[in-house]
RNA sequence: GGGCCAGUAGCUCAAUUGGCAGAGCAGCAGACUCUUAAUCUGCGGGUUGAAGGUUCGAUUCCUUCCUGGCUCACCA
């Protein structure tokens, strides 16, 4: 340690923790001094303590005195209690817990030794057989002991736990460490993620990745990170989203693509919002937006039974059923009669058509109006002030305006509108979803009008992307695609409040000194 | 970025109008042959987020800053 590492870390070090901390390493020493390997590069477990929870739970004492189970296993000590002749370690390999029964007169001496330098944290071998305590506790009776790994740094306490949620997200071992509740929460996001990984490949859809880093962030209208890279001396941006590429592998006769991975956007960071986010986004091909709300419904029923063991689920004060069918609702249909109930007087359908009268609306609504507004994203503006919040049951919110997608295809019978939707869970989107534009010329219209907002200052419009375009001219077929949000999902599964209890390291303000 | 709230021992939390900074767990020493938040006895542990100010005296009041939470704005 160098003069000031060591003067840092007498600054950061209070001496209680250090204390302790010169007790953990005196503890290391002793055993070193007993022969004891440190940090030996190797056990052979027989089972983990998981297994002989689940194989043994169900079996009585007597069952066990007749099989007398033997075991060699492994974990960390979460708790130790000590009864001068009859001490007990409580092990966990972090999903399950089981309680070793350690004597003196029933292991070598030197295994008894090394129980007397173990400290709360530390990583043992067991080995020994199952019996029942007489308060009919599954325990293992230690025959060996071997010293794995050594905890040198004082864990949280066993009874609260750790609640601070500023450790919790920077120090996440720790929390995983004490608290099941999280390491469940990540559990359940795995197999959010493998559930729809096999929904999707079971009915033809081929997992691709595309690049992370694009010479120009397209897909979805927001700020990108950005990057360079030296040797091509080039500025690069991480993506906001990979729907063009998709797209692009769409038009050389990929049907069925579908994509689980981050997505970037330099955007403010509340309870809904981590500037990095999973997303899984698949397009097919002969398929428009109405297909894509039916297969949404089944995949997001399917994954919550396959993730959670049920459909229904509690999420905040509230129970939501996520069994199919969703409700509908038409963007334009719900402003309008959330605008009428606010304002108290019937407000006809053709009022948030025309720019003069929906600007009206939404002023008489308190909502800012600005100079670049059109009338379709004042409907969108007034939607999403008055309605988005009280989606708790699962809804598609469809038919938006054009005006405000510029990647989605337009209503035969209505240019204004497109074949897009939005499915809300919980009173935030969680998924969005169109028929995919596929005509060169209407799609290089709709990025020169982006390039007009770009020009008077929106720096979230879209940027030409000339291959794309191209790419659309030697034709994509009829195709819808959809990017479901995964972290939002899973916050929906395991009924938490902020995205940040579903991200294992949520990006952080960078501390000064240390962590 | 705005507003509100919070930061005290390793962890979870107290501290009267501004008057000696405490408890439980964890740690250390000891007792104890089946406990499970074990119990009992004793002990150690603090730059009260940081810097300044007011005051005889500041965890407490004021200012600025740091970090976090909630919320609004922006967004998915």
């Amino acid at each position: 340690m160098s003069f000031i590492d060591s003067r840092l870390a007498f600054r950061l070090m209070s001496t209680s923790q250090d204390e302790q901390i010169q007790q953990r390493k005196a503890n290391l020493e002793a055993l070193t001094a007993l022969g004891v390997p440190a940090y030996p590069s190797k056990f052979e477990r027989r089972d983990t303590i998981t297994t002989l929870v689940d194989a043994h739970s169900p079996k009585s004492g007597e069952a066990l005195e007749a099989e007398r189970p033997e075991t060699v296993t492994s974990g960390r000590i979460l708790a130790m209690r000590s009864f001068g002749k009859a001490n007990f370690l409580v092990l966990s390999d972090g999903r399950s817990r089981l309680q070793v029964y350690i004597r003196q007169d029933s292991m070598p001496d030197l295994d008894f030794r090394i129980f007397k330098h173990l400290d709360f944290g530390d990583w043992v071998g067991v080995e020994g057989r199952l019996f029942r305590t007489k308060t009919n506790e599954l325990t293992i009776w230690a025959s060996r002991l071997h010293f794995l790994s050594k905890c040198l740094l004082p864990l949280p306490e066993k009874w609260h736990g750790l609640t601070d949620v500023e450790t919790r997200y920077r120090q996440r071992y720790l929390d995983l460490i004490v608290n099941p509740d999280s390491r469940r929460v990540f559990e359940t996001r795995s197999k959010v993620v493998s559930a729809i990984r096999s929904f999707m490949t079971e009915r033809g859809y081929l997992e691709v990745e595309t690049p992370m880093m694009q010479a120009i962030a397209g897909g979805a209208l927001a700020r990108p990170f950005v990057t360079h890279h030296n040797a091509l001396d080039m500025q690069l941006y991480l993506r906001i989203a990979p729907e063009l590429y998709l797209k692009r592998l769409t038009v050389g006769g990929l049907e069925r693509v579908f994509e689980i991975n981050r997505n970037f956007r330099n955007e403010g960071i509340s309870t809904q919002h981590n500037p990095e986010f999973t997303m899984m986004e698949f397009y097919q091909a002969y398929s428009d937006y109405q297909d894509l709300m039916v297969m949404t419904e089944e995949l997001i029923a399917t994954v919550a039974r396959q993730a959670t063991g049920s459909d229904q689920i509690t999420f905040g004060d509230h129970q939501i059923s996520l069994a199919a069918p969703f409700a509908r609702l038409s963007l334009r249909e719900g402003a309008r009669d959330a605008a009428s109930a606010k304002l108290g007087r019937a407000i006809d359908p053709q009022e948030l058509r025309n720019r003069e009268s929906a600007a009206a609306i939404a002023t008489a609504l308190g909502i800012e109006v600005k100079p670049g507004y059109g009338a379709g994203k004042i409907a969108t503006e007034i939607f999403e002030r008055l309605c988005e919040d009280r989606l708790v049951q699962p809804t598609f919110v469809y038919d938006f305006p054009t005006e405000v997608s510029p990647l989605s295809k337009q209503r035969p019978d209505d240019p204004d509108t497109v074949e897009r939707f939005e499915l809300y869970i919980g009173g935030f989107e969680v998924a969005n979803a169109f028929s995919e534009l596929n005509d060169p010329v209407e799609q290089r219209r709709r990025f020169e009008d982006q390039l007009k907002d770009r020009a008077s200052g929106d720096l979230e419009a879209h940027a030409m992307d000339e291959d794309y375009v191209r790419a659309l001219e030697y034709g994509l077929p009829p195709t819808a695609g959809e990017g479901l949000g995964i972290d939002r999902l899973v916050m929906l599964l395991t009924n938490s409040p902020s995205i940040r209890d579903v991200i294992l390291f949520p990006l952080m303000r960078r501390r000064a000194e240390g962590d």
